[in-house]
DNA sequence: ATAATAAAAGACCTTTTTATCTTTTATTAT
DNA sequence: ATAATAAAAGATAAAAAGGTCTTTTATTAT
């Protein structure tokens, strides 16, 4: 569904949003270290987050990458949208080109809630929101022994 | 999710469980050219499913591929695992490794019910049951024009 | 000014997945 | 028996995804 690479790059957000500021800079090697990713892949991704605008960064020593109130506002859509597309997530779970409604795939009205729901919270939820409430619930960010 | 392998597996199965019989053998081109999958492709993958014995096939004139009642009582996890191995379906939505109800990711509890329902549909209906199902329901196999 | 630091950029490599092609083997109708 | 047919087997190729490495550029503390 999704790519290891938006896996990353959601992971690595929010992370970001609670553990940086503007005067708590952090660089890709910490946080690869701390999440648990490959580092030189996890700088490429950032890399192309900054482009989006979706975090920020400076350079040079102190330098680092963190989120602005503006990046704060910016959702985990956008996040998959910069890294995938955003077609990822709206896809056929069987494959279908023309699975809707009218034409649904054997399990169409199975998927169909649960991408709606997950959807909705990846869109209507900003990174700073969503964020607070991982903080908050105590959820996982770090993906430890990566299997598969 | 799912690999393109077990998503075209899947339709061809269910193609094969409604519209072949011991003497109504179909071939993969035959299945690959209605469905729309890349032909040697599915046959590779029917050859797996053979060999797993999911599907039934024989040679020669008249031959081709078609499902056995014991075929029959296979599920759809049944061909999941043996294309793409099982756990392929259990995978955390954010690829950690240590996510459960204990040490959930963000998504954990939003994912879950989903997985468990999906799951439920793969592993408690088997293959004819199933196909009985998607045929009375018109639901569709095809995949006119694979997008991604 | 200079050295150290950290991201940016871009080339490159590896693995996995998807897909194709060719040869062999089994079966069957003639 | 023979020719035709269709799957099995296996080699190979192409594309995508995942991951690494080196060089350059910007920044800042000294």
């Amino acid at each position: 569904m999704l790519s290891r690479a938006s896996k990353y790059a959601i992971l690595a957000t929010l992370y970001l949003a609670t553990n940086s500021s503007k005067d708590k800079k952090l660089s890709v090697k910490d946080i690869a270290s701390t999440l648990e990713v490959p580092s030189p892949f996890l700088a490429k991704l950032f890399q192309q987050l900054v482009r989006g605008k979706i975090i920020s960064s400076t350079k040079g020593p102190t330098g680092g990458f963190f989120l602005t109130k503006k990046n704060g506002d910016k959702t985990v859509c956008d996040i998959i949208e910069n890294i995938d597309g955003l077609n990822r997530l709206n896809e056929c779970f069987l494959g279908l080109s023309e699975c809707d409604g009218l034409n649904p795939c054997p399990v169409h009205f199975i998927v169909e809630p649960f991408k709606n729901s997950i959807l909705g919270k990846f869109r209507d939820k900003s990174i700073l929101e969503f964020a607070k409430e991982v903080d908050e619930k105590k959820q996982v960010l770090t993906l430890k022994s990566l299997e598969s």
